[in-house]
DNA sequence: GGAGGCGCGCTTTAC
DNA sequence: GCGCGCCTCC
């Protein structure tokens, strides 16, 4: 069907479409949705119905406004909220032939653009790779070691970050300061050059060179840019306060035809700064834009007024923001918790205690989420969670695609369609065991510079195998043969292609040389769910083949591990959990060092500004909350086998006093049900020079004392522990005789 | 060249 | 307390 017979088709709803689409919507909303053309700001608070807003609006840019679908273009940042919008904004509109919206996340819209437009680039065809990470740091530890300098001064990580920053600032990378201030720029700067040459000629791209690319293609060759613009006449962009300098380049170049720009965020809950985003650019769209219309959603629909005001009052300790004035109709609902656990496994017992508690009183446990600030907490969670026999799922990203067989796999497959992809090369010339170790490798490498070839180009030439011997010899010569095997599978449905590479690089018994008989992971059955992906993808993107394929596991980080209709537990980090929402949040781990992060704060250009971004992440856990909001944190955290004593978060002492009650050890033994009563008189009756006893710290004297209420803190001298900053209403002192 | 052992350093967050 | 990288020995 054509789209101008879809139109037709539509005509008649449509009709009636602008009350039925915007009923039951609050007049910002409405104002939001109904919007005409032009540059439109959305501020919208947390639970302020934004996804529903933006949804509708493209419903309503179609049916009543006559937008094409195809003119549409809508950035998400992950593909978990692009899967959601897509899904959304098919419920409201039926898709027709004619094409669907753009919808999906900056790096994927621009992988799809360089599939069709980068032959105009040098260098680069159709068939790139694109290379994650890990991918980029290897390459990085390697030019480090070719250009002679010590790896482990000069970390891979670290270079490569500052390259990052470097790609995500352009036009601004002179501001950029090398993290530790020292001498080693030439060093930086050497390197990124011949990693950029390096990239170029395995026809490679990092996924900052994907948006990279895109502005490159867009500022030089305004024939391709103007294509775009002109197409697309309508350009939203969710999450507009995590965009950063390059991304906001792009949003400019694809509304700069039509000015039809729609941009949404909440500059409280810009949790991105570390990788560039620079909430500059919400703050300044109206600038920016001078026609701009500016919409704030402030009705929040989401959570009890209790945990709405924890958030108001904890945020509103940011200097660097907009005051906002987020209000709810809703219920007052109960107190938020706070309970202090001894260590992280008192703490995930205490979890699953909570969560168990919460589905024995009728909740299931798909309304239930556990939000840390970081990746290790999540493994004592796990455990006492599989103890108690809670059904749980992880939502974090990359753990498929960074397993060992299925890199290693994805590499192969990389080969197959990209042969001049040394990273992929290296990664398996030697995987499953044909005898190449680094020696014949490195005489490989440098037959191959000498003249300008890549790898597996080298490998075609008779004499690359000259100055190698005996088994390697043999090795690079069957991995060559392999190479040809795999060339056919570059132009077939993903599954296929997949088969091909199984079958020559005989999968069964590699899985088996890898199977030792004691690891407790099915690497074969990992390999098998690739194959399932595989499978599934091809149904769903017919034209998509290999090449689409790998672009796709190339990009999801989030993966699309989450199902929200699932009952367990979700289990995730408070960066991913931004969007979603669950009647019990649980934030682990509030404590010092941890929220705010010491890192964060440590490496920090300005650590007030790190402290305020983590108060932030604080902030966008708490708002996830719809009924149920515990908080937890230890006194007693394990660290690199060892551990250390922990301070509850700064943040917490933030929180007003009338919606939280607090819970220390003793108090939570039949506490599991219900709201708690506040902890009263802590810290009253202690005297200077007392002697005291900690659960953690042993014994200790009193050295000072200080502030009242929630904030009464005691300066204690430790026998063991040292000198410490307690804060009383959570520290459970107890008083020893004189 | 490969397997096994030891020591070091590490844990932010993610497309 | 684990994984990786480096080292040694076969």
């Amino acid at each position: 069907m054509d789209w101008l017979d879809v139109k037709d088709s539509l005509a008649e709803a449509a009709e009636q479409s602008d009350e039925t689409l915007t009923e039951g919507l609050n007049p910002q909303q409405r104002e939001a949705v109904l919007n005409g053309d032009g540059p439109l700001l959305i501020v919208a608070g947390p639970g302020s119905g934004k996804t529903r807003v933006v949804t509708t609006r493209i419903a309503n840019l179609i049916l009543n406004r006559g937008v094409a679908p195809w003119e549409i273009l809508a950035i998400t940042f992950t593909n978990k909220a692009a899967k959601e919008m897509r899904e959304r904004v098919e419920r409201l509109v039926p898709a027709g032939d004619g094409g669907a919206p753009w919808i999906g996340t900056f790096h994927s819209m621009c992988a799809r653009i360089l599939r069709r437009e980068i032959d105009a680039l040098d260098g680069y065809t159709r068939d790139f790779s694109i290379h994650d990470t890990g991918d980029r740091n290897g390459l990085i530890k390697s030019i480090v070691k070719e250009l002679g300098y010590d790896p482990k001064r000069f970390r891979a990580q670290v270079i490569g970050g500052w390259i990052s920053s470097r790609k995500n600032n352009r036009g601004r990378e002179d501001g950029l300061q090398l993290s530790d201030g020292s001498m080693d720029e030439d060093v930086y700067h050497a390197v990124e050059k011949k990693y950029r040459e390096r990239m170029q000629q395995q026809n490679a791209l990092d996924f900052d060179d994907l948006l990279l690319k895109v502005l490159d293609l867009f500022d030089n060759h305004p024939g391709v840019r103007d294509g775009y613009a002109r197409r697309f006449r309508q350009v939203l962009v969710d999450e507009y306060q995590d965009t950063n300098r390059v991304q906001y380049l792009l949003v400019r170049h694809f509304a700069s035809f039509h000015q039809n720009l729609t941009v949404c965020g909440d500059p409280d809950q810009s949790i991105y700064a570390w990788r560039g985003a620079d909430i500059r650019n919400i703050l300044d769209f109206e600038q920016d834009f001078p026609s701009a219309k500016v919409v704030r959603l402030e009705q929040n629909y989401r959570s009890t007024a209790r945990i709405l005001d924890a958030a108001n009052v904890v945020i509103a300790n940011n200097q660097a923001r907009k005051d906002k004035d987020l209000f709810t109709e809703g219920e007052q609902g109960e107190q938020i918790a706070v309970i202090e656990c001894g260590d992280e496994n008192d703490e995930a017992r205490e979890i699953a205690a909570q969560v168990r508690s919460h589905v024995a009183r009728g909740g299931r446990y798909g309304d239930c989420a556990v939000l840390y600030r970081a990746g290790f907490l999540q493994r004592a969670i796990e455990t006492a969670l599989r103890y108690d026999s809670v059904p749980y799922q992880v939502v974090a990203g990359l753990e498929f695609y960074q397993r060992k067989e299925i890199k290693d796999v994805v590499a192969y497959l990389r080969l197959a369609l990209n042969p001049a992809d040394d990273v992929a090369f290296v990664r398996v010339v030697n995987t499953p065991s044909r005898g190449v170790g680094d020696t014949s490798l490195a005489r490989l490498a440098s037959f191959a510079a000498e003249r300008g070839l890549s790898l597996s180009a080298a490998l075609g030439d008779p004499l690359a195998l000259e100055a190698i011997r005996g088994r390697a010899k043999k090795g690079l010569a069957t991995f060559g043969e392999l190479m040809e095997e795999l060339a056919p599978a570059r132009e077939l449905d993903a599954a296929v292609a997949l088969d091909v590479v199984l079958e020559a690089i005989d999968v069964d018994r590699w899985m088996a040389e890898l199977d030792d008989g004691t690891s407790t992971v099915d690497r074969a059955a990992n390999v098998e769910e690739l194959r399932a992906f595989a499978a599934e993808y091809d149904s769903r993107q017919p034209d998509g083949k290999l090449r689409g394929m790998l672009e796709e596991v190339a990009l999801v980080a989030d993966t699309d591990a989450y199902e929200g209709d699932e009952d367990r537990v979700k289990l995730m980090t408070l960066h991913a959990c931004k969007g979603l929402e669950f009647p019990f949040v649980v934030i682990a781990g509030a404590e010092d060092e941890l929220l705010p992060h010491e890192r964060a704060v440590d490496e920090a250009e300005d650590p007030d500004t790190a402290i305020e971004e983590e108060r932030r992440l604080f902030y966008v856990g708490i708002t996830r909350a719809m009924k149920r909001l515990l908080i937890t944190h230890t006194t007693f955290r394990s660290f690199y086998g060892g551990g250390r004593p922990t301070l509850p978060s700064r943040y917490l002492r933030e929180l007003p006093e009338g919606d939280v009650a607090g819970v220390g050890p003793e108090e939570r033994e039949e506490e599991a049900l219900g709201a708690f009563d506040p902890v009263e008189g802590t810290g009253a009756g202690l005297v200077v020079g007392e002697l005291v006893q900690h659960p953690h710290f042993g014994r200790g004297r009193i050295e000072a004392l200080a502030g009242a209420g929630i904030n009464a803190r005691a300066t204690v001298v430790f026998n063991t522990a040292g000198r410490k900053q307690l804060l009383l209403q959570y520290a459970s002192l107890e008083r020893l005789e004189a």
